[in-house]
RNA sequence: GCGGGCGUGGCGGAACUGGUAGACGCACUGGACUUAAAAUCCAGAGACCUUGGGUCGUGGGGGUUCGAGUCCCCCCGCCCGCACCA
């Protein structure tokens, strides 16, 4: 048998899989059917390992399911709306559709190359008004049944450069291009009313029973449900703008005796409305507008505040008024954009009132603590106990307490008991050429008139320019100039396009009929939904996911299916890890520009020795990056897929390493060296039923078992332990007999089945070798028999006092008594027992016999 | 800051529902083959000690249990997400 020669046995087979059509989904099958779906990537003109790793977890799975005898979906397509389309214009003068389509070509090669097993016919790319025309008319069907509406929401907005910036766009409160001080700006734009479905999206999570829990609780806690009230504070004085009082929600009702100061968001109505009148109210606000529109620089952002000089009656205190700050981490989106602060026990009320002298009156006393002594100073208690210092509710839990002050809010009509979501509707507008055109006219006279059906779909212009700043749909000279639908008269068309998040909530839909006029058919729908196995980086784990859910019901809502959820079933895979270089100077190193010098690195090219860094995610900035068309071009696919299924599971980070990918690929040698063992029995030899043959018979059989189940559970890294365990033992059994040449046989073959899923090239090339014509592609996987997977007898660990001191050899399921024998006569246990009597013997049956003195 | 996760030999990891810690691989060491090297094959190996035996050992500290990597409490370190990156 020839040398293993990975590029030619990968495009051999390739082509013949594309030839027999092997992994084109069936339309009519009466298989079951099994929908297997990979996150689609955005094509930045090159597969990175991040997109290896996951496609071949997804191929994995879509193998195996056909070899089980499903009929399966399994496709691909491309993210294809996004920035770095619009940045390459900027940056190199090419259209951001010319840039998008040359990246998807490149890329649908590289992925060809890795063998997997796509049914190519229904690949789509979200650009084309072939895909997007669709969700216009979606987006159309939301508006009529009260789903998307328009509001104002505050954007960063770069000054210099004209523009709307993406948080990932603004670094250190500048823009990244310009390096101009970001500001806050107000723009009216196009929300989906995800929040009327908190409620279902909240409570659906639990039947999600197939999703990694983290992710469910990621969800869980993004919705964030919150019982609590809303309490209205009386100004004692009119307010700038004629306000009267203040509402505020808060999820601790029972601390409202604690309150000390009431604290309002910079862009809440009452702020600007004082900042009119207050320069340095003004002052303040402008300075809380640089913090950026992300939660995270506005919650790590040191805790400020302005005094307004407004004061408001406490509402269950007659003689107490509070004063009220405008606060830097107050937030608008979330309950009324105001809070009552009780610095005692909420640790950023606190915070606040040690940098503005304000008091600390504890109102919940823990249960271990003295109410004369009990204070709090730097720590805020927020932990359990009964109220104190609360008139009528002392002695309450919080428990109580809190319905015991909704009540009593209530009652003096000063609040009421009040749910909120953290869970804020979803802005799809963006400012930006390369996305979906939102299908809406602005006519002076009739308002906004929606796009007709018929003119559908509204198309991008090709020519725009991107070298004058803002958004070049504005600056086209005639794109946005049209006629309004209702009256005829001039109108102006939306320049906003849609969030790209839009183009990934439906296009697993899209998959399921993808030539279909209407963007999917209610049949194929019914038939190929949910997504049965849905995988991808964790980093979507709410986002994307949670947009998906709530599109799919929006979906629902407007006639266009009958579901609820879009997948059944996910697997969140870790990322790529890889060592980092760096030179004398500091620059970042190429893994390929650096070499091993005794214990440690040196440059190639130069011979100077470099500082070999922690190991991190591959990254362009850090430069630990390494192409996996280079991995391909040097050790073919499979190796590739191999290292990345080996060692560690899917679902944790892993690290790619040279030895690592060295290992995978002798294996993958050694294998093909035992396919051609010329010393095998006849294809169709009688299997071996006696002694150590039939031990390897035995042990195949274990592995298909084992295997099955572990990729069934995404234990990639333990079914390829079990092919080496099982290689390992094909190997150890090297005695000449026809007996051992036919339980060879069946352990190789049996092998070279278990690897098509993993390495599909060279598992079809050593079925080819050991004699077979059918293709592994379209053969069906391997059944074990239950008989011969249970081993007689088990290997049993005795322990004296909880310590192992023995073990011994027990028929399987053997009774207590046996056990208890075998036990008591083992040398171990004798010497530690030294003529004692044991106290108490503990036999777990097949486990563990632990004896106790 | 808030939310989520991870931490086991030199390294990646395995260990079912609390039951023999370290499967399998990588790296390493020794041997065979070779003029030599690579490749391949065989063997060894958690650390420590007074080595036919023992002690310690799953980020650190405490607890529950006959028995803890696994359960509980506290702490440390690292990573991811935070609504306009996708």
């Amino acid at each position: 048998m020839d040398q293993y020669n990975a590029s030619a046995i990968e495009a051999k087979w390739q082509g013949r899989w594309e030839a027999d059509r092997c992994f084109v989904a069936e339309t009519g099958s009466d298989k079951p059917k099994y929908y297997v779906l990979e996150m689609f990537p955005y094509p930045s003109g090159r597969i990175h390992m991040g997109h290896v790793r996951n496609y071949t977890l997804g191929d994995v799975v879509a193998r195996y399911r056909r070899a089980r005898g499903y009929n399966v979906l399994h496709p691909m397509g491309w993210d294809a709306f996004g920035l770095p389309a619009e940045n390459a214009a900027m940056e190199r003068g090419v259209h951001p559709g010319k840039w998008t389509t040359e990246n998807i070509a490149a890329m649908r090669t590289q992925l060809r190359g890795m063998g997997l097993s796509y049914d190519w016919d229904r690949e789509l790319a979200t650009c084309t008004p072939d895909y997007y025309q669709h969700e216009q008319r979606m987006f159309l069907k939301f508006l009529e049944k009260g789903l998307a509406y328009r509001k104002e929401s505050w954007v960063n907005w770069d000054p210099v450069e004209n523009t709307v910036l993406a948080n990932e766009q603004v670094v250190d409160g500048r823009g990244w291009r310009s390096g101009a001080p970001v500001e806050r700006r107000l723009l009216s734009q196009w929300f989906l009313k995800i929040t009327e479905f908190a409620d279902e999206l909240l409570g659906a999570i639990e039947g999600l029973e197939r999703w990694p829990d983290r992710v469910r609780l990621m969800q869980q806690n993004w919705i964030g449900r919150s019982e609590g009230a809303r309490v209205t504070f009386t100004l004692t004085e009119t307010g700038p703008g004629g306000a009267g009082s203040l509402d505020v929600f808060t999820t601790r009702p029972d601390t409202l005796y604690g309150a000390s100061f009431l604290a309002i968001a910079a862009n809440h109505p009452l702020a600007v409305a004082l900042g009119e009148a207050d320069p340095d109210a003004a002052a303040f606000i402008a300075e809380c507008a640089k913090l950026g529109t992300s939660e995270a620089a506005v919650e790590t952002a040191e805790k400020k505040g302005y005094k307004t000089g407004l004061t408001v009656q406490h509402p269950l205190i007659a003689d107490c008024q509070l004063p009220v700050y405008i606060a830097n981490f107050v937030l608008m989106e979330y309950g009324t954009g105001a809070i009552f602060g009780c610095p005692a026990h909420d640790q950023r009320d606190l915070d606040f009132a040690n940098a503005y002298d304000l008091p600390v009156i504890p109102v919940v006393l823990p249960d271990d603590a003295e109410a004369g002594s009990f204070t709090v100073t730097d720590t805020a208690y927020t932990g359990p106990g009964k109220l104190f210092n609360s008139g009528d509710w002392d002695g309450l839990s919080v428990e109580d307490g809190k319905r015991a002050a909704i009540r009593a809010l209530e009652s003096r009509d000063a609040g009421t008991g009040q749910t909120t979501y953290r869970l804020r509707d979803w802005g799809v507008s963006r400012q930006r050429y390369w996305g979906c055109p939102i299908p809406i006219i602005h006519c002076d006279s009739c308002g906004m008139v929606p796009v007709p059906e018929t003119d559908l779909p509204v198309e991008l212009p090709e020519d725009v320019d991107f070298d004058t700043p803002g958004n070049p749909l504005s600056n086209h000279p005639s794109w946005k100039h049209t006629g309004c639908p209702t009256c005829g008269g001039d109108a102006i068309r939306e320049q906003d396009t849609f969030d790209t998040f839009f183009e990934s909530s439906w296009y697993f839909l899209r998959y399921a009929d993808p030539a279909h006029p209407d963007g999917f058919s209610r049949e194929a729908a019914a038939y190929w939904m949910p997504v049965d196995q849905y995988i991808g980086g964790v980093e979507h784990a709410v986002l994307h996911l949670l947009y998906s859910r709530f599109f799919t019901r929006a979906l629902r809502e407007t006639g266009y299916l009958d579901l609820d959820e879009p997948f059944a079933g996910l697997m969140t895979q870790g990322m790529v890890c890889h060592q980092t270089f760096q030179d004398q100077q500091g620059k970042w190193l190429f893994p390929t520009e650096v070499e091993r010098a005794g214990d440690g690195w040196r440059e190639i090219e130069t011979g100077r020795p470099v500082t070999a860094g922690r190991i991190e995610k591959m990254s362009k900035s850090k430069r630990n990056v390494i192409d996996p068309e280079l991995i391909i071009s040097t050790y073919g696919a499979d190796t590739a897929r191999l290292f990345m299924l080996s060692d560690s599971p899917p679902e944790r980070d892993m690290e790619w390493t040279e030895a690592g990918v060295e290992g995978a690929s002798r294996f993958l040698k050694r294998l093909h060296r035992m396919a051609g063992d010329p010393d095998l029995a006849p294809v169709g030899s009688t299997v071996p039923t006696d002694g150590a043959p039939a031990d390897l018979v035995r042990a195949a059989h274990r592995a298909i078992k084992a295997i099955s189940e572990d990729i069934e559970a995404f234990r990639f890294n333990k079914a390829v332990a079990q092919l080496y365990t099982l290689a390992n033992a094909i190997t150890d059994l090297s005695d000449r007999s026809v007996e051992a040449a036919a339980a060879r046989r069946f352990g190789i073959e049996t092998l070279t089945r278990l690897l098509a899923p993993l390495a599909p090239h060279v598992a079809e090339e050593m079925w080819q070798a050991l004699g077979h014509e059918t293709m592994l592609a379209a053969s069906p996987w391997p059944e074990a028999d239950a008989a011969l997977v249970t081993e007689a007898s088990v290997e049993i660990g005795v322990q004296v006092n909880g310590k192992l001191r023995d073990t011994v050899s027990l028929p399987r399921d053997a009774v207590e008594d046996e056990a208890r024998a075998a036990a008591l006569a083992s040398a171990g246990v004798i010497r530690y027992l030294d003529g004692k009597e044991p106290k108490k013997i503990i036999i777990v049956q097949n486990r563990i016999i632990n004896v106790v003195v």
